[in-house]
DNA sequence: ATAATGTCTATTTTATCGATAGGGATTGAT
DNA sequence: ATCAATCCCTATCGATAAAATAGACATTAT
């Protein structure tokens, strides 16, 4: 199972978001340095955010962006589907196909269905707020865990 | 969630294998005619599951490819594993990053973890043989319906 | 007017996927 | 012993997609 640099980053980016206070924004350049992402891969993935109704952005002198909606309302489904499109790959094999013989196999397209399913719902359940505070969990018991043994 | 034509096509291959009756061998020629699938290709990939001990065969004239188990025994998770790797792609952000700012985000892992799971348990429910039936069940569906209709 | 920001389109680079090529090794039949 | 049918193995190609970079444009606070 693989998740593309894409959509790490974004996901990264999200959370990363989700730490402002509503309304306040932040800048590319800075979330870029501090996470070590590409800053202008970071722009791209940034701006297919806003384009899907998840970020918002404030451009000029003091600009920056900011979260769209209350991170409660984001699911990790709808993050991913930005970056990447559509997360079940519909036909397991298109109808189209070049090859004379080849026919889908239902058994196999009904294995990738039940996976996709299960993927999805995972990621339906997941909102920003969840990864927000597990990433914020996280750190804290890193945090713990360093000052334990000074 | 995107399976390979690598992975699709030896599901397929096994699938197609398990209607042998146990001990009777086919060979890659008809299974690559039979089923649409580049038969060079499908050399590889039926090796691969023969030194993943999924396959046996036989070299040599009347030789040919026959199931190394039953395939109650053969989970599809077995199956693409043999194939596309290991399942679960371990770390989401190795440690020993290049980029220098560069950090895992402990959210995103668990998020990842979690789906990867999913799909593992989904995957090792569908043995080689639960496919087989569901292929045939469909098969049979599929022709009373045409039927039905002439 | 200027500098700091996001917006957009194009290009480059790199990795992966799907497929093909061409022998080599083994074996049954004659 | 020879031949043909089969699997075995390594290398390579071409297309596509992923990752990253480049450069100019648009907007806005000061």
């Amino acid at each position: 199972m693989r998740l593309s640099k894409k959509a790490e980053y974004g996901l990264r980016a999200l959370i990363y978001a989700a730490r402002f206070p509503e309304g306040t924004s932040f800048q590319i350049k800075d979330l870029a340095e501090k996470n070590g992402i590409p800053k202008k891969f970071l722009e791209l993935i940034l701006l297919e955010l806003k384009n899907a109704g998840i970020l918002r952005s404030r451009r000029g002198v003091g600009g920056g962006y900011l979260l769209g909606r209350r991170p409660e309302t984001i699911r990790s489904s709808e993050i991913i589907r930005a970056i990447e499109g559509p997360l079940t790959n519909g036909a397991v094999v298109k109808e189209g196909s070049k090859i004379p013989g080849e026919q889908a196999s239902p058994a196999v397209a009904r294995l990738v269905r039940e996976t996709s399913e299960a993927i999805e719902s995972i990621l339906d359940r997941w909102t920003l707020a969840d990864l927000a505070r597990e990433e914020q969990e996280a750190t804290e018991r890193k945090r713990r865990h360093v000052m334990y043994f000074i």
